[in-house]
RNA sequence: GCAGGAGUGGCGGAGCGGCCAAACGCGACAGACUCAAAAUCUGUUGGCUUAGUGCCUACGCAGGUUCAAAUCCUGCCUCCUGCACCA
């Protein structure tokens, strides 16, 4: 069986009536987006899943007799692209592997790929296509591509409406960075992709002379009050810089990296080994407290790296393990003046907190393994726990003073701050030290605005988030972000307007796009030119300025803004956003700040909808396992029903869902059992087997709707389609004349947002006029909810069930099987204890209605333990006929003479063993 | 380090105070069909037990609340994800 030759024929269909290109008015209308693709390689299903899950909400909001619009366009922004073309110019192995083996691009297309922007038309191309393959509901007429001429416009309006608000700020900004490259440095461009995280630490100044400074590093400025010498390793050189009016000393190695952040004039160099000997001033922070404004040594050290940090090193041996031991390893403990500056819990008494430590672990010497773990252990301690001991800031958590401190160290010039790479080195590929760079002149957007924050806020609040619960990450990241820096140096995109040097950054060029979008196959018949300030001004905010000569009443662009305005404004808001749940740290926050800066409230987003990733047999996927399925592939083998639903059934929206090969062979076999079941397609019959169908049906179209509006996607599917499959199995085994054609009818449609194809096929296969997809979901019938039937269905499936358990320790094949069927004494007891929850309740009924007794309080009590459990019941007349009625269906299952029995009729000692709902079995 | 999330059967994963020995799927086993296989169907899949509706032991570990806990509370252990200029 091969689903693609209907799943083909209806997308011809559907393409060749434009049923997904909306009408820019009328009625109800729903707009719902997801992010658009970067086109740098074919999607695989992974990418399927937000997509179909888009197209799914799409697809039911159409059949709740909305006006739905879903556009796509593609994402170009950056610099990846720009590289990989380049990579493939120079005929980059790996790439080109991967090119011929993954994406099975033929090679000689490899030549014109070296060209960026051949490289987006050919992926884009290709997802473009498996987007339609796979059916999605989308109107393409609106695509477009982020560096068009037309988006550039609109993206430097966008910028415009922020700079006008203030949003838009110059400053410095640090970057990691290589020297050798010249360029930014991000994970991947690393060795062992290491991010090179950048922190800030305080650089301390320790007056050698005059007004010459040996500068350390530390990130633990509060133990200022603790320094009892400066580590110099003998073997280093040292540089002198003259930066203001001070001459600062660095390690050789560190100021190569440092130089990078500041503006310094370097004088010569030094060795090291002439200053050690020499003394130096503790910055007199507070007078006479500890060793503030001390005299100290300068003591050799060879452990001192001295490219790292100031290539400078501070001792504090009351309080760094360390120094403690590097003092102790060189006699000259009793030489300095150790100091305790920080008290935490359990910390020791008479003795400096390092000490105790290094004595715990009986720490050797330097070399010692443990000393590292004896840091560890203290810094956490002191850190998290600790207050300062000594000075005007007693009392306060260390992670203040920490901060106190600094400043106060600023403030009497006797400290700056650096920024290093943490956990450093981190080299880059090209070999080269990663460095801290300082820009002066990036332009950044503010996030970091408090009024800004409280609207974006204000936005969020009034906002329905999919799955709720990630509220909380929204609002957290809301309140984290600060100053973005939103332009680059280079890469394919939007020129910055106030530089044109620049280019909008990518996370800041796609955040109010959906707009563009309302008009967008409309603005690409006009020319860029047109695309002013002014224009868009009018369009998306209604603005003209008084004295506007091309806006002006009744000019033509007036006039074309208008028309333009009028689609906007029918389609926004924005009722959705669906997005993969890694963009709720950046794409989706920025999202709601620029709506909620650009847009008044009423052009506010509704919602976001956020699903989890596809993992592929259980393991993430990634090109170097060489698990990627790719998403055209997938559908060849496949079909596209099968993806879309193996994509999106299995898992709740928020988790991770696994595509398993042998979960989608069985998907596509059910598929097929669904469409043999069009040859009984008669009108309905209505036998106890065709009134429970149509109530197991019903049922699931009543709870339908809530699942679709809340995207429970799992529920959905294994109602609509595992469930629904394995009741249609039983409903063919019991049903004499199968009757299914309004149910097939009412099914594919309730189901058509998984499985359109399908649900086309069998609609036309049944004679139904237009299309399955555009018709109206189908209302419960709560009539046909008939739990007596259900039961009843239950019942017999019980009796079948129950019968072949005993004949396998009967041990031979019966001939007859009596069912005997509970009194209507037992139902009464068993109503009563039902209703009250109570064994009592049984008993007193059994005494006002004159039952046995005996029998009745031995079963009131062999229903005690699950008394808060009871379910419904039928009468003993009606479990009667239900299991007279399906006697033959039973005969014939079981292969022996089904005879059913009143147990009032006894005849048999087993008969009193009845129970509602559970009748008493005996073979014979 | 900070923030967030998760630990259930052979596996994936439901359940979030009582119809739970645990949905559904996958896998495994048995049976039917068949010369045989695949596919399909039917059943079994914690232990013990009765010719079935019974009992016991289970939901990371240790306690607690409750008539009743996988579900609520406390502590501990383990694992995962994100931390910005990157699409």
């Amino acid at each position: 069986m091969d689903l693609r030759n209907f799943e083909e024929k209806w997308q011809k269909e559907w393409a060749a009536k434009g049923i997904y290109e909306p009408a820019d008015s009328g009625g109800k209308k729903r707009f719902y987006t997801a992010a658009f693709p970067y086109p740098n390689s074919p999607q695989h299903i992974g990418h399927g899943r937000t997509y179909t899950i888009l197209d799914i909400h799409a697809r039911y909001a159409r059949l709740c007799g909305n006006n739905v619009l879903l556009p796509m366009a593609f994402h170009v922004t950056g610099t990846p692209i720009i590289a990989m073309a380049k990579k493939v110019r120079e005929k980059d192995a790996e790439l080109l592997s991967i090119f011929k083996n993954i994406y099975a691009i033929p090679e000689s297309k490899f030549e014109e790929l070296g060209d960026p922007r051949e490289l987006v038309l050919y992926f884009s191309r290709e997802i473009e296509e498996g987007m339609k393959e796979m059916g999605y509901s989308i109107d393409w007429r609106r695509k477009f591509y982020t560096f068009d001429a037309h988006f550039n416009k609109f993206i430097q309006w966008q910028m415009r409406k922020l700079k006008e608000q203030g949003l838009i700020i110059q400053g410095s900004h640090f970057l990691s960075y290589c020297p050798s490259d010249n360029n930014v440095v991000s994970s991947h461009d690393t060795k062992g992709d290491v991010d090179p995280e950048i922190e800030e630490v305080a650089a301390i100044k320790f007056l050698l002379s005059d007004s010459e400074y040996l500068v350390t590093s530390t990130y633990r400025p509060e133990t200022i009050y603790g320094v009892t010498n400066i580590w110099l390793n003998p073997d280093s050189t040292l540089v002198k810089v003259r930066v203001g009016n001070d001459v600062l000393y660095f390690g050789k190695g560190a100021w190569d990296s440092l130089s990078h952040q500041f503006e310094g004039e370097l004088l010569g160099e030094v060795p090291a080994s002439k200053l050690i000997g020499k003394e130096v001033q503790v910055p007199p922070i507070e007078e006479g407290c500890g060793n503030s404004g001390k005299k100290i040594p300068i003591l050799r050290a060879p452990f001192v790296k001295p490219g790292e940090g100031t290539g400078i090193v501070m001792s504090v041996p009351a309080h760094a393990p360390y120094d403690y031991v590097a003092l102790r390893d060189l006699g000259k403990l009793d030489e300095v003046n150790p100091v305790t500056v920080l008290d935490f819990e359990g910390a020791p008494k008479g003795k400096f907190p390092a000490q105790d430590v290094i004595e715990k672990h009986s720490v050797e010497s330097q070399q010692d393994s443990k000393v590292e773990l004896a840091t560890k252990e203290l810094y956490k301690k002191e850190a998290h726990g600790g207050r300062m001991s000594i000075g005007e800031f007693s009392g306060i958590p260390t992670l203040d003073a920490k901060e106190k401190i600094t400043s106060k160290l600023v403030s009497i010039g006797r400290a700056f701050k650096v920024h290093v790479i943490a956990k450093g080195p981190v080299f880059c590929r090209c070999g080269e030290k990663v460095v801290v760079k300082k820009v002066d002149d990036q332009w950044f957007i503010n996030y970091g605005d408090s009024s800004w924050k409280a609207k974006a806020k204000d936005c969020l609040s009034r906002m329905e988030l999919i799955p709720e619960n990630t509220r909380k990450d929204y609002l957290a990241t809301i309140d984290w972000l600060k100053e973005k820096a939103c332009t680059r140096g280079s890469g394919l995109g939007t020129p910055f307007p106030f530089d044109e040097t620049k280019i909008v950054e990518p996370l800041s060029d796609s955040t109010i796009y959906m707009a563009f979008y309302t008009v967008s196959h409309e603005l690409s018949k006009m020319e860029p030119t047109d695309l002013s300030e002014e224009f868009f001004d009018y369009l998306f905010l209604g603005k003209v300025a008084p004295n506007s000569e091309s806006m002006k009443e009744g000019s033509p662009l007036r006039q074309k803004a208008q028309e333009l305005r009028e689609k906007f404004l029918y389609w926004y808001p924005l009722d959705a956003r669906h997005s993969g749940a890694d963009l709720v740290r950046n794409h989706l926050p920025f999202f709601v700040f620029n709506h909620s800066a650009i847009f008044p409230k009423e052009n506010w987003p509704k919602s976001i909808v956020v699903n989890g990733f596809v993992l592929m047999e259980g393991k993430k996927m990634s090109k170097s396992f060489g698990n990627i399925l790719p998403l055209r592939k997938a559908i060849r083998e496949y079909g596209a029903d099968v993806i879309r639903f193996s994509v999106v059934g299995g898992a709740e929206l928020s988790a991770d869902t696994d595509f398993e090969a042998s979960v989608a062979v069985g998907v596509k076999e059910r598929i097929g059992y669904f469409l043999s079941l069009l040859d009984y397609a008669k009108e309905d019959g209505d036998s106890p087997a065709d009134c429970w169908l149509h109530s197991r049906l019903n049922r699931k179209l009543k709870a339908a709707p809530a699942l679709y509006d809340s995207m429970g996607m799992r529920e959905l599917g294994q109602m609509f389609f595992y469930e629904m499959y394995s009741e249609l199995q039983w409903y063919m085994k019991r049903a004499q004349k199968p009757a299914l054609k309004s149910f097939l009818q009412k099914w594919a449609i309730a189901f058509s947002p998984f499985m359109p194809h399908l649900a086309e096929e069998i609609w036309h296969s049944l004679g139904g006029e237009g299309f399955a997809v555009e018709q109206a979901f189908p209302q419960a019938d709560e009539s046909s909810i008939d739990e007596s039937a259900e039961l009843g269905e239950e019942i017999v499936s019980g009796v079948a069930h129950d019968a072949q358990m005993i004949e396998e320790r009967f041990g031979k094949k019966p001939s007859k099987i009596y069912v005997y069927v509970a009194d209507s004494q037992k139902r009464g007891v068993y109503s009563a204890m039902r209703e009250k929850k109570d064994m009592r309740a049984g008993i007193e009924w059994a005494k006002e209605n004159n039952a046995d007794m005996g029998k009745a309080s031995a079963f009131a009590k062999s229903l005690m333990k699950k008394v808060h459990s009871l379910g419904p019941i039928l009468s003993e007349d009606e479990e009667f006929s239900v299991l007279s009625d399906a006697s033959s269906f039973l005969s014939k299952e079981l292969a022996a003479e089904l005879i059913v029995r009143r147990e009032t009729e006894g005849g048999h000692d087993k008969s009193g063993a009845a129970a509602p709902g559970k009748p008493a079995l005996v073979l014979e």
